[in-house]
DNA sequence: TTTCTATTTCAAAAATTTTTGAAACATTAA
DNA sequence: TTAATGTTTCAAAAATTTTTGAAATAGAAA
């Protein structure tokens, strides 16, 4: 079957120069970096993870407190969240002091705006 | 092993009514559906169809050119965007056209505003 | 009505992500 | 030095998500 576009949407994609144009304008690397930073929210305990660092810094053993988890899968999704450039870490002692970067901070920031259960019913 | 908070971050959180108040505190509702709204956005092809859409409404026929997938596959894509409120249809004959919400369009919005590259190495 | 055309649905297979528990590592305490 | 503590790493198993291609559906055209 080939692309067979309606008139409607064909005069739409005409102002934007074409739908040619607008196939090639897409943001293909910034698309890839934020596939990898969703990735690393979509999850439920990684996103209690990046709440409570909104609140509050915390150690390895509090995330294992709070997302009832034994340390090797904390371990696990604490790193996806770091790999992302969500939060970063600071040795102090044994123990590493989780916190979020600014860029966490705004993630967070931005779904207290934009309540979720108005937008999704 | 037993919970053993490091005192400078024990401190930190007494200020906020302490560890177990701070714990109860987490929006475990708002998270739910947010994990579920950012599973949707992880993935590079509905990120492309979502990024398109910013730009220009699409019917079926459009995104099975722009992500070059069977119907099949466009059509499981298309159903997660919607099924988190990223995206909505409308009949058209024998069409269907899609657009963004207005909670799909404050997402790219977000990312055109705090640039992925700089933020992620 | 029958035939097209645009799209979705389904179940099985393939791919990816997450979970597990044991072992390793690094720092502090004895 | 040795032992203990907090955390990460690893590889295999389990769970989830994505892909596939065939069949179903719904509306438009003939």
């Amino acid at each position: 079957m080939k692309l067979e576009i309606p008139k409607e949407l064909k005069k739409e994609a005409e102002k934007k120069g074409g739908w040619e144009k607008l196939k090639e304008s897409l943001p293909e690397e910034d698309i890839k970096t934020i596939a990898k930073i969703m990735k690393a929210l979509a999850d439920e305990k990684r996103l209690s993870i990046l709440y409570a660092l909104y609140e509050q810094r915390m150690c390895v053993c509090m995330i294992v407190d709070l997302i009832k988890c034994p340390y090797s899968k904390c371990s696990y999704h604490i790193a996806r969240l770091k790999d992302a450039g969500l939060i970063k870490a600071v040795k102090r002692g044994n123990y590493i002091i989780y916190s979020l970067t600014k860029f966490g901070r705004s993630i967070v920031r931005h779904f207290n705006k934009y309540k979720p259960e108005e937008v999704i019913k």
